[in-house]
DNA sequence: ATCCCGAGGG
DNA sequence: CCCTCTGGAT
């Protein structure tokens, strides 16, 4: 994809949802933290669906603490690997206590030491909550970067770095919730609905045979 | 490279 | 049935 393309690629999806947020529901660092961590390999429908009976009981790392991991995986036993994601919380809420006076450390280093947390978490934490101009790929971001031409690469840093690059400054920031809904919504990974694609025009990515 | 691991869609 | 979903630890 050429240069003036991605500006223009980025200005329709702005134009078109000037103000994106995360589907993840949450009203704390702390409900974000968990949230971000529950929701690996798992849709945000399904950890919504769970975090709204978890964080009503338990909102605080003291709280989830109690509730124990076999507590804790009653909440959650609705997503998928959650016996780790319980484990790794329980662990995460410890150091949380223990080194952070509770709260949810802002820097990169201090969350990817958290157990459950790694690059692509660390990099939405540090995008939403600490308003970061970081580039958190996901499944959804690895594909849209690739299948069109923004920036292709083989692994999860590459595009993260290539993406990094690219997009001019003013897009950044919200940039990562822009090819979230775009890759959820539009470009899904099975059958990607190029027909109503918004940035169609700008993509290297042509379907071979149009559908309705 | 492999394991974890449920829900929803096609 | 198979694939996908805002991955991380071993």
């Amino acid at each position: 994809m050429k240069k003036s393309d991605i500006s223009a690629f980025f200005a329709i999806l702005q134009a078109a949802n000037p103000h994106p947020r995360t589907e993840l529901e949450y009203s704390s660092h702390f409900e974000l933290l968990t949230a971000v961590l529950l929701s690996a390999q798992a849709t945000d429908v399904g950890v919504n669906k769970a975090t709204r009976k978890l964080f009503p009981v338990a909102n605080t790392p003291r709280a989830i603490l109690d509730l124990g991991q076999e507590g804790l995986e009653g909440y959650i036993q609705t997503i998928g690997l959650y016996r780790s994601k319980a484990r790794h919380l329980l662990q995460t809420c410890r150091i949380l206590l223990e080194q952070y006076g509770g709260e949810v450390p802002a820097t990169r280093e201090a969350l990817e030491a958290l157990p459950g947390v790694g690059r692509k978490t660390a990099n939405v934490v540090l995008n939403v909550a600490f308003g970061q101009p970081t580039m958190a790929v996901d499944t959804h971001i690895f594909r849209v970067g690739n299948r069109t031409g923004l920036a292709p690469g083989a692994t999860p840093l590459a595009v993260e770095q290539g993406l990094l690059k690219r997009i001019p400054k003013e897009y950044l920031q919200h940039a990562h919730h822009w090819l979230i809904l775009l890759g959820r919504y539009v470009c899904q990974a099975r059958k990607p609905r190029c027909w109503e694609c918004s940035v169609a025009a700008y993509c290297d990515f042509k379907p071979k045979t149009e559908q309705t």
